[in-house]
DNA sequence: TTAAAATTAATAGTATTACTATTATTATTG
DNA sequence: CAATAATAATAGTAATACTATTAATTTTAA
């Protein structure tokens, strides 16, 4: 895993940015400390003049890279969901058995992110903390229409949709695949928010992680056993 | 049910105003009106002033009733999550077979709002297509603990406890009660939301409604056959 | 009925945000 | 070494999210 992701790189719309930031220091430390920064005050408060103090740079500077700070969030939920992908894909990929396959992903798609993977100027760990907390924000918006039809959420897209059809190929007659697909993607981070911050509404905890809550759960509506 | 309602009110965490909206008329109109422009022109757009110019008022007015838009927007999600509690409650009080009971409440979770019942100032058809796209901005906040400490989500979290109840009563060995029901709660939202916007993420239609797909999830996920 | 109290409206003002524009400086490359 | 590209610095703007003060109006209670 370590060695495959040393080459990976997210292909991310290009209309999401103004310069690509993979092609300078700045633009790396923009998107790196940007994550870092979002994580600490939250999104409502962050604001491209305190990016630049905390990077020596100017805030002028940062908007050469980025239109403004909504687009700055569409470009990093898009490397997370691409990141995401890539580990779906491979991780997957091979495995024959149909329920076995099903599993993987939905490990894959609800595990915690524990580690920094240190592949890049990015910390998946921290990253993955903004998606719980802010992906909702990057979509909920009265310009998603306009935004989707560009391209903003394709990666993303493309993700519920490799799901789906895992869903699909381990149980061909059931209805609501999409709808499963989604679900499942979307209560993950629900879960892993509600375990941090209203432990009252989720049976996850220390103990109990999401990855169990949903295996059950699609293995159960598939009318799939687990192990077999 | 008309005749129920007509004697509903709300009662709101009285730190989420100034002022008692309801107890005056600009405070209804605030209310009323703050609904139908939060639909329109979305949160993030929405200001005291605009709200000022549209009821013939001034915007220090309105800060006399709440002290910034969020506060206003927890007041809103409040007033439509106490009056889901009471549907709830009221459509599924007295129904003895416990599979019965679980199927209704997923029903009134999950059916779509579509008429404006005329019960008070405020549209609850409006208020529900609020919900689906300004809910998850509410709580996900940096200042979301000490919200929840003060209270302010109270009423979602008895909402979210009581639809657990129902589905414990109906399947005891069940050991995600309070996963399941959160997740159902937030993912009604979610596929009302992805029906309007992102089609290809979800099997919901003009043909399938929410209802459906949480209905199956629920009662593949609990072993229990919906009619018996 | 009238005076006090409460409510609402109007006006002004502030710090911050989310930018844009321009020019100066520094680094890179051919 | 010169041209070009990238970055930094400075300044400025309209809008936002408020606060404070005072004036006008309405409500209430003696």
């Amino acid at each position: 895993m370590q060695n495959l992701l040393r080459n990976f790189k997210v292909v991310i719309h290009e209309k999401l940015y103004l310069k690509d930031p993979e092609t300078s220091e700045l633009g790396k430390k923009i998107v790196g400390e940007s994550i870092l920064l979002i994580d600490e005050i939250g999104f409502e408060s962050f604001t491209f003049k305190k990016l630049g103090a905390r990077i020596s740079s100017n805030e002028s500077s940062i908007y050469r890279y980025f239109e403004n700070k909504h687009k700055l969030l569409l470009y990093l939920t898009s490397w997370y969901w691409g990141w995401m992908e890539y580990k779906l894909v491979f991780q997957t990929a091979n495995i024959a058995n149909l329920n076995v396959r099903l599993k993987k992903a939905i490990e894959v798609l609800s595990e915690e992110i524990q580690e920094d993977t240190n592949i890049s100027h990015v910390n998946e760990k921290i990253l993955n903390a903004i998606i719980i907390n802010e992906y909702s924000k990057s979509y909920l918006t009265k310009e998603v229409d306009h935004e989707n039809k560009e391209g903003y959420f394709a990666i993303y897209k493309r993700l519920v949709g490799r799901f789906e059809t895992i869903i699909q190929e381990a149980q061909p007659n059931y209805v609501f695949a999409a709808s499963l697909a989604s679900t499942v993607i979307e209560g993950v981070l629900h879960q892993h928010f509600l375990k941090q911050h209203f432990p009252s509404l989720t049976t996850c905890n220390k103990h109990t992680a999401p990855q169990q809550f949903f295996t059950d759960l699609v293995f159960s509506t598939l009318n799939l056993k687990e192990y077999e």
